[in-house]
DNA sequence: GCTGAAAAGCATCGCCT
DNA sequence: AGGCGATGCTTTTCAGC
């Protein structure tokens, strides 16, 4: 291999003081908070807390922001997961799972699972009979063996990301 | 009955027009927009926009803005799925075992699942030996009766709320 | 890498349509 | 309900330490 420079283009684990671990708590928890508030919290003027932001989304430890939305309020009444067993374990086949599935508008989340051949998803639907669509839409996937659906109906905790 | 008058608290389902859902969008997409960025981008001057917008807050549509960290940076290497199964569907084990495990910072999600005495987790850990560690205190919580863990290999797909 | 000041841009209010 | 114009803050850059 030839000698690889320090800078990578998505270093895996940059250096992140307290300082930094300190603003990512901040804006896992309020996103959409002022920079000038931002740094007034975790004890810095706005210019160097601006920069140590920037640098931390150019970095990718952050990766975006987002608007938490209610579901129920956009008329999607019922989050399911389903764990999805298919007939293979070969890449192709599961890319090919994958691949499908993620284009599903009502899968939000798709989770490859350790053991091989599983997948966990979370999805989302308007109704009841929306969710059998979506279940039976799984269950009749070209690859699939099995699928276990896990209907929430209370969510206690809820919490992004990662603690800090 | 008494007559009930048109505003509660938390109207469950507020009207919302197609700019509305215009605006949750792009919200979702990205949290972080100017107030005029995102006038711009649904057609309409900065006041009126931003005068939904605070009206979607004021009414629990948007329940707040987070950023999306990379939980790699973070040093947390492993996110995991536990279905824990209970040992009692009464109310008062159910509570105590939410209220539990609510508490620890690793486990991020915690939704009751139907067909009663099952919860299904999301938790993160910093390595394997620490994910263990989390399992065990599952498996030994009180009332606990059976832990399934899924660990996640590989995230296809990771959007966040639901389809606009 | 931080501070402080200055310029440009944004949020937000009052009023009008 | 949406738009316009004005005000005060915020963001962002640039010196200087």
């Amino acid at each position: 291999m030839a000698p690889m420079g320090k800078e990578t283009t998505h270093p895996r684990k940059p250096e992140l003081d307290a300082m930094d671990l300190r603003i990512l708590a901040e804006l896992q928890a309020d996103g959409r908070i002022t920079n000038v508030e931002l740094a007034q919290r975790v004890g810095l003027s706005a210019p160097p807390c601006l920069r140590r932001v920037r640098r931390l989304e150019e970095a990718g430890v952050i990766r975006g922001y987002h608007a938490e939305l209610d579901p129920a309020a956009l008329d999607f009444d019922v989050t399911f997961f389903a764990i999805v067993g298919l007939e293979s374990q070969k890449q192709a086949v599961l890319d090919a799972f994958e691949a499908e599935v993620t284009a599903w508008p009502e899968v939000r989340e798709c989770h490859m699972i350790r053991g091989g051949g599983d997948f966990l998803l979370r999805l989302v639907a308007r109704d009841t009979a929306h969710e059998n669509e979506l279940t039976s839409r799984l269950t009749g996937a070209a690859t699939v063996l099995r699928v276990q659906t896990l209907q929430t109906i209370r969510t206690a905790k809820n919490a992004p990301g990662v603690p800090l």
